[in-house]
DNA sequence: CCGTTAAAGGTTCTGCAGTTCCGTTAAGGC
DNA sequence: GCCTTAACGGAACTGCAGAACCTTTAACGG
């Protein structure tokens, strides 16, 4: 075999699948403080050594871990109009942020984030992604002259997120349907009203 | 001195408030993961025993910072429009946000907050405090007759301060006055139409 | 199939966060 | 001012996360 040869095949790749679940396992169980390194290397049934020489710390294998999740993309909305669009995303985070292993999982990787430059960047990266996606939905309410041209597609949608971020994050207050509407319509009505249009501020209401 | 008697005052006192005023710095300087108890009771200066007793973990420590933070308020603003008094309070919680010490401090208190529960129960008291105090600004315009009438002032208020949250913690956007401008912008927009009214769903443009 | 070596695995060691123990200081009721 | 004891402080101890070391397995080029 050639000398310096990476080898990402076979066993390294069914390794880094177990230890990238247990992981998750682990984050959902106890939080990202409370991770153990040790713990899910028993729980992948893999060496502690390999799950400490590959990931080195608790930040670094909740980077790796969001990388993989950027991987697995859920395909967007097309109702038709925008608040359908809108409220089928804001739908979709609400129900990923309230399900027990996923909300335990976003909390996790966020805190790392915090935590970690590496975690951070690939936070972002994650995000940027899911945005892109969902980006066309107000690129095509603007086709149809629903909302103002120039009006900023990816703001749009972090606007409607926003808010459910605040909720899971600062607040504590209940993440449930009428939010998730809720924030996909403020979405709607401030995009309507102009406040996201590469021009500026807010144009008048019509 | 009668017996169970407990003493708050002079020694006490100064302990503590030199104890949180090292764990802010300590927080600022390397984060909540990395956050030593020994370290903090260094630097203010006190034996780590006492720390350990009294807080226990890094998270109860936060907590008490929390409740600390919570009872030094800022004044509202009162421009006598609620553009005015939104984008007041959106260019405060972007300076806070910004500002290399109370930017730190803010991430390390939502980290800890997703880590423990008293400390999760101490942001929220601090953040229902926060919005309390601004709330009226809403409450008035609706008097003016700016918004419509059931206008949910603390979900208005919440709204200015969720895409810049959103920013610190998810996207990694800068936070800068326009972001900050745009937050208080849409959430006008949004009460506007409507979306904010406890009746439900937003009302058609006027 | 074989040889090379990248990558995984097992075991032992170590530093330090967190605990325990006990002596010391000073808050506050009389 | 005195006494009781809540609360602080220093030092020695301990358990375990993470490092170090060496052995074993299997990926991949020929």
């Amino acid at each position: 075999m050639a000398v310096g040869a990476i080898r990402p095949g076979g066993r390294t790749a069914r390794v880094r699948a177990a230890v990238l679940r247990a992981a998750g396992d682990a984050l959902v169980e106890h939080g990202f403080d409370r991770l153990d390194l040790a713990d899910v290397a028993r729980r992948a049934e893999v060496g502690k050594t390999t799950v400490y020489r590959r990931w080195g710390t608790v930040a670094g294998l909740v980077a790796d871990l969001l990388t993989d999740m950027a991987e697995q993309s859920l395909p967007r909305a097309d109702t038709g109009s925008l608040t359908g669009d809108l409220r089928a995303n804001a739908r979709l985070v609400q129900r990923t942020l309230v399900d027990p292993r996923q909300g335990a999982l976003f909390r996790a990787v966020i805190v790392a984030a915090t935590c970690d430059p590496r975690a951070a960047e690939a936070l972002h990266h994650f995000y940027a992604v899911r945005i892109a996606e969902w980006a066309p939905c107000v690129e095509q309410a603007v086709r149809r002259a629903e909302l103002p041209p120039g009006t900023d597609a990816a703001e749009v949608i972090r606007a409607v997120s926003a808010p459910l971020y605040y909720r899971l994050l600062v607040s504590g207050d209940p993440i449930d349907e009428a939010a998730a509407d809720r924030a996909a319509d403020a979405a709607v009505a401030a995009a309507h009203a102009g406040v996201y249009t590469t021009a500026g501020g807010p144009q008048p209401v019509r």
